[in-house]
DNA sequence: AAATTAAGCTTGTATATACAAGAAAAAATA
DNA sequence: TATTTTTTCTTGTATATACAAGCTTAATTT
């Protein structure tokens, strides 16, 4: 597991909770060690644990009660891409599998992107990539996103299909998302997407934009996604 | 403007500062005041006012920037009702009116309601009101909306179509967001739905279920939505 | 035995401080 | 003048500490 050399404290205490969270070491319900208990495993005082445990609380990860503890929360279901940092925690991980329909290759920005881009944005160009994710075997998500290529070297080599693309990026790359936004619609599916996810083009189908900012300026990620929501839905926890 | 009496600083802070970006005070692309100067200004030091400003982050008020400051983004377009806190910032908020369909009443709980629900909820009952908002006269987003009926005396008195409904929870009974979950699907409009929001029963629409916890134990709202994004969208920050 | 009180845990808020690192402006150099 | 270096201002991370307030359990009292 590669890690950035100097990775701040509190995001190595984010990262383990999480793990132990996702492995089912702490399972819904449970309470998570006291502030104080964690100060002491990590040798850190409570400011540094407290911000953790603060944006695993915003990640949805746990419940913080006054008094008591911090409590595991609800495990995600639902296929839980609105929420942050892409976490495919859904419909119980291993039912879920991603096609690569397009393997990520570099390329100029196609000239009716929907979103403004800096000089240095079209200098760099992008790289492209599109995915199809299967759910207990149906079609049910269509994916393309637009990474723009700055400092990512060897980028198409990696192997973006089995593991979420969030974790190529930060693991390889060191690239973290700060923040973004998304606009989401309902359209009819039409022909071509009704293809994509064996869905007839009446279909009403769930359609996001998202633009992404990461922690290296002008490298911004855009995904543009059309999702079935006949069998499934999506769900965010905030 | 009635207020909690011993307000925490830090919320003091984060009120201030978002009234004054919601007035226009200050606008896109400005810096906020740096932390050192704030902490001048309200006589306190900078771990207090970077909890505010973090906040004012993850609400999408500020963006911050390593060794610059505090950025104020986009002003929020869009109907915005995905983020937390009701902050119904969308469109331009002069060109959203909202009507009430059934004014806020107490009554049991729905024989067939899609969440569990605990003992005491059920005791209590629930506060029920729908409302349907309309975006540049346009019918956009209907919602429904149910409140358990704990510690809100006179509540059906206010009127909750003129300030938001979370607006009035907080002002009047000091209830906060904690923390929510939403499911969406896109569905067809329906004859229903298709009624209400002037469009046609196969129309394609963005349906919400939420259920949103608050600083009170048992007082948790839910609320049922349907938005036609034929015109407009929903947008969400992160 | 039952109700109340107190003690001891927890998280919430806050102060005071220190050094690291990114960004921009000012100063020094070529 | 143009470039480089230095300085200064900014946010990022972290330690150490203090008291308030919510929750649970144990001790006390009735």
């Amino acid at each position: 597991m590669a890690k950035e050399p100097n990775t701040p404290l509190y995001k190595v205490l984010i990262d383990d909770l999480k793990r132990q969270i996702d492995d089912g070491r702490y399972k819904k319900g449970d309470l998570l060690p006291s502030e104080n208990d964690l100060c002491k495993s990590y040798g850190t005082t409570r400011p540094t644990v407290r911000q953790a445990l603060g944006e695993l609380t915003r990640m949805g990860y746990i419940i913080r009660q006054h008094g008591k503890g911090s409590i595991v929360s609800e495990p995600k279901s639902g296929l839980g891409i609105l929420s942050l940092k892409g976490s495919t925690a859904g419909v119980g991980k291993k039912s879920l599998r991603t096609e690569m329909l397009v393997k990520s290759k570099r390329m100029t920005w196609p000239v009716d992107f929907p979103y403004d881009l800096t000089e240095e944005q079209q200098e760099a160009g992008c790289i492209y990539l599109a995915r199809l994710r299967y759910v207990n075997g149906l079609p049910t998500l269509y994916e393309e996103t637009y990474i723009t290529d700055i400092d990512l070297p060897r980028f198409t080599m990696h192997n973006v299909a089995k593991n979420s693309l969030f974790e190529t990026l930060k693991k390889y790359h060191h690239v973290e998302i700060k923040e973004g936004e998304q606009k989401i619609w309902a359209v009819m599916a039409g022909n071509h997407i009704a293809d994509l996810l064996s869905t007839n083009a009446e279909n009403p189908i769930i359609h996001m934009k998202r633009s992404m900012q990461t922690n290296k300026r002008n490298l911004v990620i855009y995904s543009f996604l059309y999702c079935n929501t006949a069998d499934y839905f999506i769900q965010d926890y905030f």
